[in-house]
DNA sequence: CGACCAAGGCTAATGAGGTTAGCTTTACAG
DNA sequence: CTGTAAAGCTAACCTCATTAGCCTTGGTCG
């Protein structure tokens, strides 16, 4: 049998196929191993379980959320900075409903580390716009819930009034970022 | 066979038992059978399917949850229904996180009815906080957002970091209500 | 060159869980 | 007392995850 060059990358990059053809549930290790042309016990050779799967799938994600942030927040700062991080957001899940859906339903400790990215960059953002310590933390929790909730409910398909959605997503930015606490350095 | 008296509802009130003592994973036909003293394939009997029982225990939780929010409300008005009303959908998934996570992973269409309830009631006291029409859709929308994502981030654990949440949620919630566009009636 | 050996595949088998088919029994109405 | 529909049951099947144990490949080193 030919190699089939497999390695826990490229089964997380199979599962991230099937997620976005077929949503999370279609993520079975039979499934996998078809689009791999490997018999599914092979994968066993590469991963733990499926549960590994799922969490290494999470993983990925997270990170791939993380580095857009990074990147399309670089040198803004202030609420610009944050408007453009609700942004960003958003639209990665809108963009990518199945894998954000499969991000949310992982192992918590493996997660922590990629997550912690996510909030980092957040509160570099709040640290140039005023806000350390327990401060900063409250302001992200704050703008964590707000867009996450506002992404799960959209991609959920919860919000079915026919009400433009841009605007209530703006109206929550601008709640959130003219709610944060005044400090004495104003934001940059 | 002694018939067991079942029916969706007692299905149902199985499924909730074992999701407060096993987590939502543990709902199987085979143990909702178990717990009914009845063979799996009685269920069939009363239920389509797994899907639906899913689907039947998801608006049962979301019933539960705007029964408490209608109790709990009831007589306030403005600011402090809303306070009130966001303190009610925290406490809840606080003290059942099981259900609440099992609610949030199912179908749509048949959940829409009672996802109505909570939104109805929160229509309400947006009205009688002055906003009517698609402000108070926004509205609506900014504050199910900031609700839902800080429950579910706080029943997954997301909030890793030493600081206090309650002083979170008390920030959350100040931004969100002092957020809401200003009306030319004020609120009671 | 050739033997070794570990990594990577494979088949077979087990067990959980969902679902269907078809038979039997219960409870109640007439 | 009997007929019938609802509510059980057993048997059987399918899909998946997972484990055990075997075979092959391909590179490494004598």
């Amino acid at each position: 049998m030919a190699r089939a060059g497999l390695s826990p990358d490229a089964i997380v990059d199979l599962a991230l196929q099937i997620i976005d053809e077929e949503g999370p549930a279609g993520v079975t290790l039979s499934a996998v191993a078809g689009r791999a042309g490997v018999a599914t016990p092979s994968l066993y050779k590469h991963v733990r379980n499926l549960a590994e799967v799922n969490t290494l799938v999470s993983i990925r994600v997270m990170d791939e959320l993380a580095d857009r942030a990074r990147e399309l927040v670089l040198g803004l700062s202030g609420a610009e900075a944050l408007h453009a991080f609700m942004n960003v957001w958003r639209e990665y899940v809108r963009s990518n409903p199945g894998r954000y859906a499969a991000m949310i339903q992982a192992a918590q400790p493996e997660l922590a580390e990629a997550g912690g990215r996510l909030v980092d960059i957040l509160l570099a953002l709040l640290r140039g716009y005023g806000l350390e310590g327990a401060d900063a933390i409250h302001a992200a929790r704050c703008v964590r819930s707000a867009v996450h909730g506002f992404a799960v409910l959209e991609a959920a398909g919860g919000f079915g009034l026919p009400v433009d959605l841009d605007d209530s997503y703006e109206q929550l930015k601008r709640m959130i970022i003219s709610g944060l606490p005044k400090t004495d350095r104003p934001h940059v």
